[in-house]
RNA sequence: GCCGCCUUGGCUCAAUGGCAGAGCAAUCGCUUCGUAAGCGAUAGGUUGCAGGUUCAAGUCCCGCAGGCGGCACCA
């Protein structure tokens, strides 16, 4: 049978046992297919496809072709597990993003990933055997016959309609839609990775199966790039680099409650300086409200009746009070402070608003999720008639921003749900500003279909960071709840009360998560203007160039430089190699040539290269790295 | 919160149930040096906390706390 592969005609070559597939060689690049695709179907290894049809590789790079690959390869491990543990049942294995899990409960069994040898060696074993994989069709009885010891798969079934597909391997067989490579010997690359619980079903009322993620690529290669990917990630790990380069510290006296030690602090405030630049000359107003405020306000508010189990609450002249879980409320008591004209708006109340949220134990992760962080909050009381011009404006700002620290990103927006507050209309009206704002502004966006909050529908900023991971960071979200419980108005040219709608931004969501977020992304090799230390300075001889070298940090520090002076009793290469280590952006090395010339010789963080320029270049260079926000 | 695992000097880690150790960092000397670790000495510990088993516990058992991997959560 052939078939056709950019222009050129194949044979195909394994085309056994009633299978259409599906092992297609091309004789000059030795590519194999996995299966193969016909326009945007992916054929099932037991389909007939026509002779003669145009065909596409399906290979690993190829999300598709991942993704069955790795969906085959869960079968593979559940089948190894069944030869080991006898008496495990299986829940969901699907295939995910970078590889695949399978639920299963293991019974009495206790299994660590002290058992993944053993289960990867079963793995390659049945992988060797070259098992075909065979699709079946049965009725619905006859599935719920087949399954009847595993209680999972038959809750399964029974919300499944028409006849079931089966997948079997040997001696395992398994309800499955399909499509998968046509024998267990495609499944040569893989490895298990870690091992977690998970409710069955993701319901937190059910019981837990133990989860065992692991990945599965087309080539050795490939999947040695991939491990080498995930040792990268664990190597800029935020709380391993954080520790290493005193940005900050935890302890057992407040989980979740980070602490900023002086060169986390040098980072933040650096990015609340930029910050405050930028929204100062968009014209927000920057405002500080309390931390703690009494019951009423979060009664008023919402949060004491919706958020209570989330929020720290104590007690002051037998009054309940509670530390602020949002900033909102108190945004919205600066707008009623003062009476506002319909000229006023929008009016853009922004704070760093440093909240409390009691998030559960098991959630806490170095600075990615905490129980007290600080919001770069905004609350935009507007009309409605400028909600269009005033979301394409705070989306230039997060353009602006984003920008700088060189992340990409793409937008959700989420619509209106089910239990929604306020007009239809409105509710579409603002959804169709919202989406059209997207598509101006350029960047690729979803929709979350009936996912906004009940208060209105909203945007998510998605950035990726330089080891291919997504953050949600920004988000944009319109509220026309608490303007109302609030009783905000402002007066129309009628002179009329007129109620406000609210925007609630920010475009780092929390400074210590971004914080945490730009260590990884970065490495800790921060760009000069965030590094605690821009600038060291290392005399050869601390005696004949000592003097030089002092010169040379104070011309530094009176330009605005953070530079430090290591003239410590070690040798050149010793004082080099720590100054690498701390990731510091520039290194100056004074000796003979320098004090002679009133030189300094830099060398930039993780290059080889030494360059020679006269102080005051150096000076002027060092700054525009700053002033420019470059990366150096 | 749930499941599993982990916790030994400031950091990274070692120690068949039998005398708690190393490297780095620190301190003090020696060395005065041109692009990633010079040499030596000193100090540093109630092995997370609290119980139990044992002649003997870092090691085994129970509880708690914190952390890690996930899940659930993230009005």
């Amino acid at each position: 049978m052939k078939i056709v592969y950019q222009g050129k005609e194949f044979e195909l070559e394994d085309h056994s046992n009633g299978f259409a597939a599906a092992k297609i060689v091309d004789p000059e690049k030795k590519n194999k297919a996995l299966a193969y695709k016909v326009g945007e179907k992916i054929f099932d290894m037991n389909s007939e496809i026509p002779d003669g049809s145009e065909i596409s590789f399906v290979m690993g790079e190829d999300k598709d072709g991942f993704e069955m690959l790795n969906h085959s390869c869960s079968h593979l491990m559940a089948q190894a597990i069944k030869h080991l543990y006898p008496n495990a049942l299986f829940g969901f294995g699907p295939a995910i993003e970078e590889g695949f899990y399978y639920d299963v409960d293991f019974g009495d069994a206790t299994v660590t990933d002290a058992d993944f040898p053993k289960i990867e060696a079963e793995m390659k074993k049945i992988s060797k055997e070259a098992i075909p994989f065979k699709r079946k069709e049965i009725s619905m009885d006859e599935a719920l016959e087949v399954f009847k010891d595993n209680h999972y798969k038959v809750e399964h079934i029974k919300e499944l309609e028409g006849p079931i597909s089966l997948y079997e391997q040997g001696d395992f067989i398994d309800l499955c839609r399909g499509p998968h490579v046509p024998n267990t010997s495609y499944l040569k690359h893989f490895k298990l990775l870690s091992i977690a619980g998970a409710y069955w079903r993701g319901d937190s009322k059910n019981k837990q199966l133990t989860r065992i993620y692991a990945t599965c690529w087309p080539t050795e290669e490939a999947l040695k790039n991939y491990l080498d990917i995930l040792e990268r990630r664990k190597a800029n790990d935020h709380r391993r680099l954080g520790k290493e380069l005193g940005i900050f510290m935890l302890s057992d006296y407040g989980p979740g409650l980070p602490f900023f030690l002086p060169n986390g602090m040098i980072i933040k405030n650096e990015l609340m300086k930029y910050w405050r630049e930028i929204h100062i000359a968009e014209g927000y107003k920057e405002v500080e409200t309390p931390t703690m405020l009494s019951r009423e306000l979060w009664e008023t508010s919402g949060h004491w009746d919706h958020y209570k189990e989330n929020m720290y609450t104590t007690k002051v002249d037998d009054k309940d009070f509670a530390i602020k879980p949002m900033n909102c409320p108190g945004a919205l008591l600066v707008y009623k402070n003062s009476l506002h004209s319909y000229k006023d708006l929008p009016l853009r109340i922004a704070e760093f608003g440093h909240v409390h949220r009691h998030e559960a134990s098991g959630a806490l992760n170095g600075l990615f999720r905490v129980r007290g962080f600080t919001q770069d909050d905004s609350h935009i009381l507007l009309r409605r008639d400028q909600i269009g011009d005033e979301v394409k404006r705070i989306m230039s700002i997060f353009d602006r921003m984003y920008q700088v620290f060189g992340l990409s990103y793409y937008i959700v927006l989420s619509t209106r749900p089910d239990d929604y507050i306020g007009e239809k209309s409105f509710w579409d009206e603002s959804e169709r500003i919202l989406a059209e704002a997207c598509k101006d502004s350029g960047h690729e966006y979803k929709i979350n279909p009936g996912d906004g909050a009940f208060y209105g529908p909203k945007l998510d900023f998605k950035l990726r960071d330089s080891m291919g991971r997504v953050w949600q960071c920004g988000t944009i979200q319109l509220d026309v709840n608490l303007p109302h419980r609030f009783g905000c108005t402002y007066i129309d040219q009628n002179g009329e009360k007129v109620e406000p709608v609210m925007l609630h931004r920010v475009v780092f969501g929390s400074v210590e998560r971004f914080i945490g977020i730009l260590i990884e992304h970065y490495g800790g090799a921060f760009p000069t203007w965030l590094a605690p230390v821009q600038c060291k300075v290392l005399p050869v001889n601390a005696q004949a160039h000592g003097a030089y070298a002092s010169e040379v940090v104070k011309a530094l520090e009176a330009a605005g430089v953070r530079v430090k002076l290591d003239d410590d009793n070690e040798k050149l290469g010793y004082r080099l190699r720590n100054a690498q280590v701390e990731k510091v952006p520039f290194t100056l090395v004074i000796g003979e040539k320098e004090v002679q010339n009133r030189a300094v010789t830099y060398r930039i963080y993780g290059q080889k290269d030494q360059v020679s320029v006269p102080l005051e270049e150096f000076v002027a260079l060092i700054c525009k790295s700053i002033a420019d926000k470059a990366r150096y």
